[in-house]
DNA sequence: GGCGGTTTTGCACCCGCGTGCAAGAAAAAT
DNA sequence: ATTTTTCTTGCACGCGGGTGCAAAACCGCC
């Protein structure tokens, strides 16, 4: 058990009286673009070596009022796709010198206090995972709070004072639609994740107006609540049973890989169908598990590299944000359909 | 995007004003247990509710040397359990009034520099998850800087001044050998996951340990370098076709999950092996994938809520931390073995 | 009405460091 | 050598709020 022995923290006064030097000058030795000496940065440096001293970085944003924290606002860690976005962004924002104060969300809710939370920690900006955030709470918590910026990463809000950041999911649905229609499938199921009330994703729409115009034909649709894979499985198990087997779809087009793997899951387990023998299946994300030989999951990549750096580019300050929610992918083509 | 027109931040003082009273007292408004009339307090109170003040996380901790904020150092995403860890930890900590500072360590020796920017942010704690991690840097680092707590989380720890958190990894294997043993399993294979430098996991040496006293020989040993699933599967693969077939085990013990279910793709895709029917497997920590019909994997489930817990116990000043390196879990039995 | 005791309130000082400006030192120009 | 100009340095003040103590206001009671 460590000991909370009164680890005397040791402040630039310190170094200075070490040095000989003011407490100010210890600050300029750390500022890369001061007017100081090189004698006295030098001497700084040795007694700040030392002492071993580091600056106080809660002091720092006191006065700067720059915290160089980024709060990343998610709710479902279940989500691969989620996790692998929180994975990557930390990761670069780390990289390019902010720290990532994880707010996990408790519900739709929640989100609100969360971002009070992070802009009483004076964070840099907010960045909003995931769609169960409340519109209204959320356009209030703007109001209130003095957020910075607020991101909302991977999927587009109406919001006019916040930036999104995604791939253009218009385009990319748009993508596996004409594959898909070139496959030579004719009866498909799109699976829509849950209703957001607030940012949206652009695939289920997407989907439905090009199919519509590729067939001349209404899709169907079935609403799983959840990105839950378990969850989509009970549903769509659910619906084709009751259904004919006549009625049965020949492709199952999947708002997310989540739901595409629990959609996989429930043809093969529960229905005892073979994918893509009987009906094909594609997703949209890639996470890494699609790969997976279970799965091998014909399905969209976003440009996750792209998305990342874009944070850092609106938190370096970048003016033109519109292009951010337009950000192209690629389609990956697997054995799943 | 958000326009940053200077939220004119508004501080105690100007609810102070508003209300008619001195800073103290708006502040003795906040605190529970303060010595105020409640004619003030509610004052106060209105004064702050029109105003919409929160007090000041940053200047708050700066004043009172206490952050609420604990740091997360983890490095591997990929890994199930530990996203599970980190929301159930996250989730947990901010319920009983914690923040997340999310620390990605880049690689093993990133792991101080890590700790190091936590101890900058004045953190109550640092939590260590994953195992890669450098002992010696880490001594230093917990040497060299004001980190009130270091908790090493799901596996022990010898530095006499962290506290680890886990469940009894020898008990738990114990288990899991005595149960494959009496499922008639005779030529077992341990895939253990990359030796650590520091913190243990006591699977493997708790497996070999039982299975010699039980079958009176040793049990074969691969060490795979990586907790990734695909990796392992590589592993496995390359293993199993460079020995004969009659040197195949019979069972596959796996350090974790992750490592199981790697293990499970070779033998089937690989090597067209069926799972249990040729060679079964068994895993460690119940990620929640293991139930999932193509694995239905034989596991052993962490106290994950109890583990949570007693870290927050651990942030509250809880003394006798010995316990908490020794929470029970228990066997959870599936089709895989 | 006055007194001792208790509750409320105000205040000086501190947490550790950043900003803007002015004084001081050194270098350049005359 | 003296005056400018430039570079260094020091400092008052502020960021927003938490301590401990002392003054002020309150209370019941004789």
């Amino acid at each position: 058990m460590t000991a909370p022995k009164g680890f005397e923290t040791i402040t630039a006064d310190d170094v200075a009286r070490l040095a000989g030097v003011s407490r100010w000058t210890v600050h300029r030795a750390f500022k890369t673009d001061a007017s100081i000496s090189e004698r006295s940065r030098s001497k700084v440096m040795e007694a700040a070596n030392t002492l071993g001293y580091v600056p106080d970085l809660l002091a720092v944003s006191l006065a700067s009022d720059r915290s160089g924290l980024v709060a990343i606002l998610m709710d479902d860690f279940a989500n691969p796709q989620q996790t692998t976005n929180i994975a990557l962004l930390s990761r670069t924002l780390r990289m390019a010198g902010w720290h990532t104060l994880l707010v996990h969300t408790l519900d739709e809710d929640d989100a609100s206090s969360g971002l009070l939370h992070a802009s009483q920690h004076r964070v840099d900006a907010a960045i909003l995972i995931g769609g169960r955030f409340n519109d209204e709470e959320l356009a209030a918590a703007l109001g209130a709070q003095r957020l910075r910026r607020l991101i909302v990463y991977g999927r587009v809000s109406q919001n006019p004072r916040t930036v999104s950041i995604c791939c253009n999911d218009t385009i990319a649905m748009t993508e596996i639609t004409d594959y898909v229609f070139a496959k030579g499938y004719r009866r498909p199921l799109f699976l829509a994740g849950p209703p957001t009330t607030s940012a949206h994703l652009l695939r289920k729409d997407a989907f439905l107006a090009r199919w519509s115009t590729l067939a001349g034909a209404d899709a169907g649709v079935l609403v799983v609540g959840d990105y839950d894979p378990g969850h989509a499985e009970a549903c769509l198990t659910d619906h084709l049973t009751a259904a004919a087997r006549a009625d049965y779809p020949d492709v199952v087009v999947c708002e997310t890989d989540a739901i595409a793997m629990g959609a996989m899951d429930a043809l093969r387990y529960r229905l005892g169908l073979r994918v893509p023998g009987d009906i094909a299946v594609t997703g949209f994300d890639d996470v890494p598990y699609a790969a997976n030989q279970n799965y091998d999951l014909t399905t969209y990549q976003q440009p996750n590299d792209v998305l990342a750096q874009a944070v850092v580019d609106v938190l370096k300050g970048a003016q033109d944000t519109a292009q951010f929610s337009q950000l192209a992918g690629k389609l990956v083509v697997r054995s799943s359909a």
